[in-house]
DNA sequence: GTAGGGTTAG
């Protein structure tokens, strides 16, 4: 409804002529300026408008609607001012961010003889906050205090809520004392508004020591706690309060579920963030737009395409599919899953993208390898005055080193400083080592890393590494798994990777040396864990585990893999992975890497031809790889599996990535 | 018939 037919309605509705009983409701109900101000003139044109309870509604009433002129003249024109028509004023002025104004509105009152009262302060401590102004309403709150006021519940809320946004512990830990001192320490607000504090603040000790203290459960403490460790990396903490407020049957609502989700999600449990999205349900809590983008990173992490699905299909019966977040959500979980072609569709239906769409879909098709459409639609987001970001070069860099684009990566990188004037950041110089890594260019990437303005840190130096694995440069390899071993002592990977090196030039010694270290370290190396999709079920596979109830009918299947594999005489091509590490330990010789149990799970549940999707947990191996590749021609089938580097997709034998990873 | 409060994910 246009603004001229709500007044014609709303002055049907209104009997006339206007009275001073009549018109502060009528002003109480007024939702546009429009009409305020064809009420105010009724009242000036009946003498009305001076009337003490009429202008104070008039002045409330522009206050409200955004119109502090209009108030300000009210004001002006009322004969007595009163001490809550100045703390409405202060109040309105606050909370339009007018920090010195709502000041100067305070000298003025004490100035006409008005004392402000604890309403007026909190008003203004309130209206700071609102704003923004956070340190401006703590300032507030110290000088009511000062001035011989103590903040009540109310001010200290507000205080705690602005201390929050600017982090500071300090000016939080005096408001805490305020807190003490008022005696208000148990009151519901005041120990949400604490938890709240101390969780911005990175405290997560306080936290809990604020709720245990209170022991108040409602679901805005529910929400605040889990918000708060969540924060903190503390989840095992969050997931415990949280199920005790659910078996304590405080009624919690979708804001609280969202929330434990969204921690879990954050804090590396996927499993568990998939089994609450369902339980959230079965409790009768309906998932929200903000739910949903909250809860699909999870399923792309565990490859739950069915769940995937499930959640876009639920967003579009909802209507949530136009939201940006979920649209943007949806195609990151589709390229993740493997469904780049889908997570295209999606993105090319959305609405309206931001800098995040485009670089969720940059980033899927950097994953898969196309370097091609990534660049394309890198380009063509340009062309549409979209601003590409930090991430957007992470992810155009990341695609020219996937696809062995050389040149374009040294171009996007200095057109990123040139023309966009954005400094590149540790990962920009981790894709221009890989960038310049791919094509052989070793040295040329070393140069890069001594001439980088910051200390390189293990991402840069790994980089190297795999790519002097590539060219069997074992003089580089020494020099950045030097500098690994620095900045990552405690990661295995990193040893493995040198001896390969040595390995696969048949150095024997080095590969003793390094596997004797590894063993003083104490280290071992991360298992391997892969996830695989049957018939909506997500099956965990570990290397060297025979838990899976099918690992008789695995194992039978692999054995029956390998004797075609070497009567049809595809064998490994390279020497290193006879020499991992990993198999020169006795415990391990039977140990076969998950991926493998995986694929082999999914042949023997499947019907002949239905593609295979596995996700890893780390790189794949070189004998992986090319088993990937005859089972791929052997079966008929295509398998995806995606490592942590990037999607390799196997069909006829061939894979994706050209056998570069 | 007239002034005041806290939690929420990308």
């Amino acid at each position: 409804m246009s603004h001229s037919s709500t007044l014609l309605h709303f002055l049907r509705h209104v009997s006339f002529p206007p009275d001073r009983h009549l018109l502060p409701s009528a002003l109480k109900s007024c939702p546009a300026r429009p009409l305020a101000r064809a009420l105010h003139a009724a009242a000036a044109v009946s003498g009305l408008a001076e009337d003490p309870f009429v202008a104070s509604s008039l002045l409330h009433t522009y206050l409200r609607l955004g119109a502090p002129g209009d108030a300000r003249s009210v004001f002006d024109r009322m004969p007595e001012k009163s001490v809550v028509g100045w703390s409405a004023l202060i109040a309105g002025y606050s909370a339009r961010g007018d920090a010195e104004a709502a000041w100067g509105l305070l000298e003025q009152m004490r100035s006409a003889g008005v004392e402000p009262n604890v309403i007026t302060w909190n008003g203004l401590v309130s209206g700071l906050n609102q704003s923004g102004r956070a340190l401006d309403a703590v300032t507030a709150l110290a000088r009511m205090h000062r001035e011989g006021f103590l903040p009540d519940a109310t001010g200290v809320s507000c205080a705690l809520s602005a201390v929050g946004d600017v982090k500071e512990l300090s000016v939080g830990e005096q408001v805490h004392g305020y807190v003490v001192k008022a005696g208000c320490r148990l009151d519901a607000c005041v120990v949400t508004a604490l938890i709240d504090m101390y969780g911005k603040c990175g405290r997560a000790d306080e936290i809990s020591r604020v709720f245990h203290e209170s022991s108040h459960m409602d679901v805005t403490s529910c929400n605040a706690l889990v918000a708060g460790l969540s924060r903190n990396a503390q989840v095992s903490e969050a997931l415990l309060l949280f199920r005790e407020f659910v078996s304590r049957g405080v009624e919690l609502n979708v804001v609280s579920w969202t929330l434990i989700v969204a921690c879990c999600v954050q804090n590396g449990k996927d499993l568990e963030a998939v089994d609450l999205f369902r339980k959230m349900q079965s409790e009768g809590i309906e998932p929200n737009a903000v739910t949903i983008p909250c809860v699909l990173p999870a399923f792309a992490n565990v490859a739950a395409l069915m769940h995937g699905r499930a959640a876009h299909c639920f967003s579009l019966r909802q209507g949530f599919i136009h939201d940006v977040y979920v649209g943007s959500a949806l195609v990151d979980m589709y390229a993740k899953c493997g469904k780049v072609r889908d997570a295209r569709t999606i993105f090319d239906a959305m609405p309206s993208k931001n800098v995040v769409s485009w670089n969720a879909m940059i980033g899927g098709y950097a994953m898969h390898g196309e370097a091609a459409n990534a660049v394309h639609l890198f380009r063509l987001m340009q062309n549409l005055k979209q601003k590409p970001d930090l991430v957007t070069f992470t992810c155009v860099l990341g695609a020219c080193g996937q696809a062995g684009l050389t040149e374009d990566g040294r171009r996007y990188f200095h057109e990123m400083q040139q023309r966009h004037g954005i400094s590149p950041r540790m990962e920009h110089y981790a894709c221009m080592v890989t960038v310049l890594g791919r094509a052989g260019k070793l040295d040329e990437a070393y140069d890069l890393i001594n001439e980088m303005p910051f200390e390189p840190d293990g991402c840069i130096w790994g980089s190297l590494l795999g790519s002097c694995r590539v060219y069997g440069n074992v003089l580089l390899a020494e020099v950045a798994a030097e500098k690994l071993f620095e900045l990552e002592p405690e990661n295995a990977g990193n040893y493995v990777l040198l001896s390969n090196i040595y390995a696969s030039k048949k150095m024997w010694d080095g590969v003793n040396r390094v596997r004797d270290e590894m063993k003083n370290m104490g280290l071992k190396k991360e298992k391997g864990c892969s996830w695989i999709e049957i018939k909506n079920k997500v099956h965990t596979l570990l290397a060297g585990d025979n838990s899976h109830p099918m690992m008789t009918a695995i194992t039978e299947k692999l054995n029956q893999l390998a004797i075609e594999m070497s009567r049809l005489g595809f064998a490994p091509s390279t020497d290193f992975v006879l020499h991992d590490v990993e198999e020169q330990e006795k415990d391990n010789i039977l140990a076969v890497h998950s991926e493998k149990l995986a694929v082999a799970l999914g042949l023997i549940s499947t019907s002949p031809g239905t593609p295979l999707r596995v996700i890893k947990n780390l790189r794949i191996c070189g004998d992986c790889h090319e088993a990937m590749k005859f089972i791929s021609c052997f079966e008929g089938r295509e398998i995806s599996v995606r490592d942590t580097n990037r999607f390799h997709h196997f069909k006829d034998g061939k894979c994706s990535c050209g056998d570069y990873w």
